[in-house]
DNA sequence: TACAAGATGTGATTGAGTCTCAATAGTGAT
DNA sequence: ATCACTATTGAGACTCAATCACATCTTGTA
């Protein structure tokens, strides 16, 4: 699952692991070797991912001290959300994370051609809102929107396609 | 899982087996008894509901010809979205549905905390999704968006709580 | 009314996510 | 550095929603 790099990423003071283990010990939680191989992972690389693709290369493909078992890539998930490291969304039934610290908050279009989630901002989203909840006496935490339709890519590729088969 | 009637039902010429029987028809599918019980079922009452919920009600409780087994009930549901009467949301992981049909498009506040679902309409919402979906040459075809947190009621409720415990 | 194709129900199956529990490994104190 | 305490881990069983396979039953139609 690839994604559109649109956002510009916030400024931080501490690297993802630095933070989650600030996380832990407030929460009185041990800095453990597989929690710390699972961060270092999921913050290599800024994309979407779901907890398959992560057993994938942490449970299933790999041997030795860097292996992360299946219950516990689910329970550090959990964790690095509480944390605040991750945000979770539910996408077509299944979960999917994607970074939150060091990135700004947005909002997404999700292609339900390619499945691609091209992220974006608007403050003026924020601003309907609180302005919804305020109006229903709401105390609003969270949102999630996703707008679902055909990306720009998907769309030329079905016209050239529809094309070819004009041509036949 | 109950709901506010806030908004007015939109009028339609067809009640909605006779618009399921037109899709049906229009898809070369027979109009069955299991359709027709599921569908008089789900459109008896205008509330939000899971599948979970139907098959309690159609198949675990019931005997009989009015009986619909837990595979049709999905099958039938996944019809009822794809003819436009029912619209299906993913919240907490769990699939819950809605009436489409009559029903004008709106979007929800979710509470977190009695899990009610409260339902609001906002045409600058829909403007605002256009402008972005065009802005990214992204065709739109819908959308979801859910605010989280804490309702009024449950607000009330909490505040009572707290009170009670100064009070020891 | 009979027949072919579609639909249903039973029971098995999948797949994501969670739980249990014995073994292991951080942590704070010595 | 070592110890004791307790959180954490991993293997495998388990749960729950949803789907599948297929023998049997129904519907729309000739």
């Amino acid at each position: 699952m690839t994604e559109q790099f649109a956002l510009e990423s916030v400024d931080v003071s501490l690297q993802p692991m630095e933070r989650f283990e600030e996380y832990l010990q407030s929460k009185g939680k041990r800095v453990t070797q597989p929690r710390r191989v699972l961060v270092e992972h999921v913050f290599s690389k800024h994309e979407h991912f779901d907890a398959d693709a992560l057993i994938d290369e942490l449970s299933t493909q790999v041997k030795g001290p860097q292996r992360v078992s299946r219950p516990t890539v689910y329970r550090t998930l959990n964790e690095l959300v509480e944390a605040g490291l991750l945000r979770k969304m539910e996408i077509g039934g299944r979960a999917v994370y994607e970074h939150d610290y060091g990135y700004p908050d947005h909002d997404h279009l999700y292609c339900t051609q390619c499945q691609n989630l091209i992220e974006f901002q608007s403050t003026e989203l924020v601003e309907l809102r609180n302005r919804v909840a305020r109006e229903q006496n709401f105390r609003a935490s969270s949102h999630r929107f996703i707008i679902n339709g055909i990306c720009e890519e998907c769309q030329k590729k079905s016209r050239r396609k529809k094309r070819r088969l004009d041509l036949i």
